[in-house]
DNA sequence: TGTACATCAGTGAACGCGCGTTCACTGATGTAC
DNA sequence: TGTACATCAGTGAACGCGCGTTCACTGATGTAC
């Protein structure tokens, strides 16, 4: 019998010890995260030690300790830019009436158009392919990972509940979940492999979207 | 300018040493297996140590080192073992006409129960979350992901050209590993947060499919 | 069926390394009068 | 405007720990005659 799943690192502080007051500490904050940022894009965080973020810095190690308690406090501060930004275009494109549009192909433009935006920032935001994986493989991310996923599938699901006030909130909690996941998940699935291209993977995840909101204007 | 990725431990070996051949040996095989799923379950796959696995089997180091060269040998085969699982089901369903149906509700309930089958087979397997999540986090092993995604999505394709002779291989090729992607978040959603109804997430994705799979008749 | 030998399986004890982290300190910047 | 002091920022050097791993060895099992 397993034992009950217990986070062994429950009482790790993440969040930054001091925050920089003078202009070179500031500096030195941001080149901290730079430095993982790159280090993560060379060979995953599994190996970001926090001895070579700061030997690649020109730091030594009480200078990071200063402003992050651990290396985690580090993934937890890169996770939290690249959610923001992630969220931010997700809100906008709901601010635009994401579901809006007169005909399905004007839709799926829209949506495609979004993941695109997505894929694209996530591609260019330093280490952002590691720090996806980061966030779900490490419980003590994974709070942070659900936080925004549950923050933006929230939203949604206001604005799906206000268009199809009929559908059940359970069923409006599972599909909006599920349509973050999706988006999580076709993102990583883009940013893994460069070489791919993103537009006709948006595309298609475009139709999906429509086409699935469409059962809801027919209930079953 | 970042350097170019490179794989740090592309020529570490994860294939077993030995194969065990007598029973005792077997058993000890086994036995690291089932002890790392169990130290999973506890404490997440940073946490997974040999020396935490030997001293809670019972065994000496070397008695590891026998048959596995490192640790990701060891997530490595745990990992082959819940992925095998998880295709054969897959290809059961596929075989069973996982797609056909008289009726919408019928496709709809034949692949939710596939999924509900493929959420089930994950949560029982000792340390399945946690190994789905270090199957995405570590490169190394991502490449067992792919593989096993890729030649899913490659059966998968195969049914749907013999079905949508007029779709185009690339639309066919987005689409299948779309779907595969999204089966394991959906599965991993489910494993994450155990708490959760899986059979309303099995509905909808359900649902999805089915709408999906209908826009393929009408191309746009 | 018993013995001798070869091979398989596992032990005890330790190794070097690099990890996260800290102590005591020096140098840089800001501020009050 | 200059000086004295407080605070902020970063250094040099090292720590203990536990990690992955290995060496030399003993004990268990299988096999040939």
């Amino acid at each position: 019998m397993p034992k009950p799943t217990v986070d062994p690192a429950a009482d790790i502080p993440l969040d930054a010890k001091l925050r920089p007051t003078q202009a070179r500490a500031q500096d030195t904050y941001e080149v901290v995260l730079a430095t993982a940022g790159e280090l993560l894009i060379e060979s995953g965080f599994e190996q970001l030690t926090t001895n070579a973020i700061c030997k690649r810095a020109g730091l030594t190690p009480p200078a990071l300790y200063r402003y992050f308690p651990n290396k985690y406090a580090i993934l937890k501060e890169l996770g939290d830019r690249l959610m923001r930004l992630q969220d931010d275009a997700v809100f906008a494109w709901m601010e635009a009436g994401g579901l809006e549009g007169a005909t399905a192909s004007e839709r799926v433009a829209k949506t495609a158009a979004l993941l695109t935006d997505v894929i694209g920032m996530t591609r260019r935001f330093p280490g952002g392919a590691a720090i996806g994986r980061a966030l779900r493989a490490v419980p003590m991310l994974q709070q942070l990972r659900f936080a925004s996923r549950d923050m933006v599938a929230g939203q949604f699901g206001e604005v799906l509940t206000a268009r199809f006030p009929s559908v059940s909130p359970l069923r409006i909690r599972t599909a909006t979940r599920m349509m973050v996941e999706l988006t999580y998940a076709a993102t990583e699935m883009a940013v893994e492999e460069p070489g791919q291209d993103a537009s006709a993977l948006a595309e298609e995840i475009g139709r999906l979207f429509d086409c699935y909101f469409e059962t809801f204007d027919t209930p079953l």
